[in-house]
DNA sequence: AACGACATCAACCGCAGGCCG
DNA sequence: TCGGCCTGCGGTTGATGTCGT
């Protein structure tokens, strides 16, 4: 038996609104509230179908909408999110020496799998752009961002430069930054040699003062907070400044390298988390929240916005619940820019990980 | 002014997952 | 358990605007 339509095509009328059918939509959804939008336009009087009002309604009715140019802020906010959830997440993988190293994965960070494998992501990406829409950055990405980036001699659609490969086969597709990076990590392994937004590593449980491994993120804002950086990190930069003026807003660099110890197949990330927590960190590579701030190196339970949990135990002081944390927001969890909490309804597992 | 090429974006389409009877 | 409905997603289309010749 086939699916019935949504409406009867027959007696709606398509392409762009008029006034009127404007105002009917905004008037009924002021009085009935959002939904049953298969009955709504009989309800309200119109001849579209419950589709077309809904799309309507969320793209361009809503009162919260935010109308008008997408500001340099939300431009570069659109392309980190996009690189953190879009799909190219596991075409990434591929390119990494990793095969090994999947399963652990999995286990530590498998609940952002779905965004990793790019579902909903430009619903993702909008919650975090208030006023904004996934249609609305969905065309804007196609439109703008997308021309954007390659003008930058960037792949949008694995966010990696667009490069000949004579440079980087040894260092498996590392670019200029990253390989400064890399050669700037104290501890970095040779197996470690992956570049794209987020760092991840991994290595044997050791003080988080003496160890770059891990979970390591650095942020776009780095190139700001460069500025008042230390000498050596400022070396760094003008080590790959002709890369940084191709991509001076991308500098996200992924370290990921086998684990030091095997790990049971059977460790749930909890457990994980329990014993390595020290070891899995999303390490703030610059020093954050002004003169006694120290290095900002929160644990991952931290990261998740589990701090208060057993299994947080931050050396650093950092509260991330406390308003005074300084240390870095993986997601937005700590500002609200994203918020986790939101994602409980489609992503169940990802409450059942912090809970 | 007229025309075509190109850019933009609102709207449409098909599909899939969750929910419910 | 199954089938239909509702909702929301990504991809695509097409009307409209803008720019260059």
């Amino acid at each position: 038996m086939g699916r019935s339509p949504c409406c009867e095509k027959a007696h709606t009328n398509k392409g762009a609104w008029t006034k009127e059918e404007d105002d009917r939509l905004i008037a009924h959804i002021k009085a009935h509230g959002e939904g049953c939008w298969r009955s709504l336009p009989k309800a309200a009087g119109l001849l579209r179908c419950g589709k077309s009002c809904r799309l309507r309604w969320i793209n361009y009715l809503r009162p919260d909408l935010k109308r008008g140019n997408f500001t340099e802020e939300e431009d570069e906010l659109i392309i980190k999110l996009h690189s953190l959830l879009g799909n190219n997440f596991y075409s990434w993988i591929n390119h990494t020496h990793i095969a090994n190293f999947v399963f652990l994965w999995e286990k530590v960070v498998g609940f952002f799998s779905d965004f990793a494998l790019g579902i909903n992501r430009w619903s993702l990406i909008a919650g975090r752009l208030p006023g904004r829409t996934d249609n609305e950055i969905k065309n804007y990405w196609n439109t703008h961002i997308r021309r954007k980036l390659l003008n930058r001699g960037i792949d949008p659609a694995t966010h990696r430069l667009i490069t000949d490969n004579t440079n980087n086969h040894h260092n498996n597709n590392i670019t200029p930054t990253a390989s400064a990076a890399a050669n700037h990590n104290v501890n970095s392994s040779p197996e470690v040699t992956t570049t794209t937004t987020i760092s991840f590593a991994s290595a044997a449980p050791t003080p988080p003062s003496t160890t770059h491994h891990l979970i390591k993120h650095e942020q776009v804002e780095d190139d700001v907070k460069l500025r008042s950086d230390s000498p050596d990190r400022r070396k760094i930069k003008n080590t790959s400044s002709e890369n940084q003026e191709r991509c001076p807003d991308l500098n996200l660099e992924l370290r990921i390298g086998p684990p030091r110890h095997h790990q049971s197949n059977a460790m749930s990330s909890s457990s994980y988390i329990q014993q390595h927590h020290q070891s899995i960190e999303f390490y703030q590579p610059l020093k954050t929240g002004g003169r006694n701030s120290g290095g900002a190196t929160i644990c991952f339970a931290c990261s998740l916005g589990i701090q208060n949990s057993k299994e947080c135990s931050c050396t650093t002081g950092l509260n991330l619940t406390g308003g005074k944390s300084t240390g870095y927001d993986f997601l937005g969890l700590k500002n609200g820019a994203l918020d986790y909490r939101s994602l409980e309804m489609k992503y169940p597992q990802v409450k059942e990980a912090v809970t």
